[in-house]
DNA sequence: AGCAAAATCATCCGAAAGTATGACGACATG
DNA sequence: CATGTCGTCATACTTTCGGATGATTTTGCT
């Protein structure tokens, strides 16, 4: 139960190696637990339980004592790993939207020209991107110019089309 | 065990009863195993093993036996069908664009606007699209003026947003 | 301090985009 | 057939965009 629901989980932290260890760590347990069992038995034989008593009956106590042992050993060793199968679904969830800084390296686009893609592709006239960013309309058109340069686009809808093939923009 | 996964995988065949009545024919079986065991047991006892063997042996003996036994068992007993977990794992994948009608109709855009549009988003000029659709720059700039109209943009970047969000281009 | 990159601003000019208006033909619909 | 929608085209005009070029300031880094 415990373990199944671990697993369950979807995180399986065992090393094959750790159960291997587990396994062995099983079986000590088992013998020791025999050990015991056989001690006990030899105490209880010479103290408290009748000599008289026939050896079946002491056979079938030996015998339910360990076929317990056995089936709690069969468990413990063959208890398997669920196989967990991965079951792609397809989520519209698409993730919140990261810009490829490496992208932005390689085609030396500047933070600067960067946010006026994000206000173009926002549907912003050259004149209201200036109004927003507290510059002059001159600015941006120099700005969007050497953007347009660097993307090989040469118009501000082709700009942000190859912007958002290449996750520059959302 | 059996029970719990049954539960769980929601796809078991086989009823409760039939699996009860496995369990009883198992237990039954090892009960006959036991039988004849100990029969087997009391013979050799009365006929080929040497009586003065000490106790202990013979119940290692036993013990041994009925391990073996117990394991066999538990392992029958718990046999389980591969529990298998669903691992779900959201992939990014959108499913192919559908054009949302239902707004088409809404905003009394025609075919033609939409083409346009698709075209716009393109990152084509008004005299890449004339060409492509084998029609007049003019054309294409009515086509234009009336869809920024419908979709209240005032430029062409404006109409690829509002187009965008309004899930008539993908 | 000094260099390099980035950001800022300007001016000029042509190209593209957008507005306004009118017109024509095809086609479906009542 | 009359009407309305759609697609087509044109002309004229305004606005916006984009290219080319040069200059100044800011900023980060050595």
């Amino acid at each position: 139960m415990d373990v199944k629901m671990d697993v369950k989980m979807g995180v399986n932290m065992e090393s094959e190696s750790g159960s291997r260890r587990r396994a062995w760590r099983d079986i000590v347990i088992y013998g020791v637990c025999g050990g015991v069992l056989i001690t006990v038995l030899k105490l209880t034989e010479y103290r408290f339980l009748v000599i008289e008593h026939s050896v079946e009956i002491y056979g079938a106590l030996i015998a339910a004592l360990f076929a317990a042992l056995g089936i709690w050993l069969g468990l413990r060793l063959t208890r398997k790993k669920p196989e967990v199968i991965i079951k792609e679904i397809t989520v519209p969830a698409v993730g919140p939207f990261a810009v490829d800084q490496a992208r932005v390296r390689e085609l030396g686009i500047t933070p600067r020209e960067l946010e006026i893609l994000g206000l173009i592709a926002g549907g912003l006239s050259n004149r209201e991107i200036a109004a927003r960013l507290f510059v002059s309309e001159n600015t941006v058109k120099t700005h969007s110019s050497r953007l347009f340069d660097k993307l090989g686009a040469k118009r501000r809808t082709q700009a942000v089309q190859v912007g958002k093939a290449a996750m520059l923009i959302p």
